[in-house]
DNA sequence: TAAAATATTTAAGTATGCTTAAATTTTAAA
DNA sequence: TTTAAAATTTAAGCATACTTAAATATTTTA
């Protein structure tokens, strides 16, 4: 299948079931670069090769077949990034943007010994869960995002999710990295930003950032 | 550019300095499992773009600018052939069709980040040169495919290009190996096929064979 | 060197994946 | 609840990278 109809079923899944978010053509456009009107069409088209269910003016629905390639995409993706942040001095941004492209340039053999050599890693740098070969998520999530996070409970980073350079390099030059340890100072309900401390600097966070980072709880 | 548009320019600089065939649309066409009109359609078109120079009925001919692209496209695909053969177990044939692949989703970055991890390698798994950042090769590669060895001259095996075993099978019975030193007694043009001398025994080979063992003078 | 074979080019047409513009439907607001 | 705004869909069109078929040029061979 063409990069187009992957990226086109991987956007979907990512709206769906990852951010919970709406999958009318419209949001998908928006996420890849095309007019709504492309879109329509594309989803038009897929639902005739059994990929996803498109009913006028109704969110996309995938179907078994469209989640499966989805996954697996997905898969390659995380692959990538996994193997790119083993072996090279590249930020999280750089190898997110090449993992984009190879995604789709991967045959199932070379993801599986991808994983072989890592040791088949369940996480990517990103702390996104890796879809194992028959596109499966064996790993339970029990991370909060941090806008939703408890006041005055201590967490540690899980995943920060986001393909935008400028959100890595504040991260980076603020400690705000996989692993790190944090605390939930203040939730400002009305202005919908967050208080933390991390390595012992105090900040202050707006939706945007907390929206996107994630948290598992200390222990 | 597109993948279509590399790949032609590659197999251009491929028929053209490494094997020294015609560079017609025909042959590019054969190369490339495309019509010949199609070929001819995307040389006029490359000429506008000052990629190649496109004389009607005359061989194709790379500009500079061409050939920066052609050598950028193979440095990116002999050092993905370097990186999976060095990470990986995979045949020296699989190796090639993901490279293939992956040659055209790669940044500059990324080349050079696979560069410096494997030591800024001179050669490919194959023995191929690997070009520099600029799209220089720097070795001198003095070897010739035996297909192509003048008759009654001397040489010394430097190079088995395959992935098939029962070749290298043959090759290690009849005392085929690097460095081996050979004697080529005829050239049969018609029939496409070799006699040489190795060991004091004679072997007569098929283009299958002649075209994937290459040979230096011996001095 | 003329005819036959082969290659190249031109022309017309197709599928994919988009675009813009206009029509239609849904959603939100007054 | 009617209207205005926003989103979706339809329609027409475009670029890329091909195809087939026919015309033309080149090469080979007899």
């Amino acid at each position: 299948m063409s990069v187009a109809v992957e990226n086109f079923v991987k956007t979907i899944y990512q709206l769906d079931v990852l951010h919970h978010e709406d999958t009318k053509p419209g949001n998908i456009a928006k996420k890849l670069n095309i007019t709504n009107a492309a879109a329509t069409d594309m989803a038009r088209k897929l639902s005739t090769k059994d990929l996803l269910i498109y009913e006028k003016y109704k969110p996309l629905k995938l179907t078994a077949l469209g989640e499966k390639m989805a996954l697996n995409v997905i898969r390659k993706h995380r692959l990538w990034e996994s193997l790119l942040f083993n072996l090279f001095d590249m930020s999280l941004h750089d190898i997110h943007r090449e993992a984009e492209l190879l995604e789709h340039q991967t045959s199932d053999l070379l993801a599986n010994r991808i994983s072989a050599y890592l040791g088949h890693p369940k996480f990517d740098p990103h702390g996104d869960p890796i879809p194992n070969e028959d596109g499966v998520i064996t790993t339970t999530d029990t991370s909060v995002v941090m806008s939703k996070a408890i006041e005055g409970s201590t967490y540690v980073i899980s995943r920060l999710v986001s393909d935008n350079k400028e959100f890595f390099d504040f991260c980076l030059e603020n400690g705000l990295i996989n692993g790190a340890e944090i605390e939930i100072n203040k939730q400002f309900s009305t202005s919908n930003m967050t208080q933390i401390t991390v390595a012992k600097n105090t900040l202050l966070l707006n939706q945007d950032f907390t929206d996107i980072i994630y948290l598992n709880e200390f222990n």
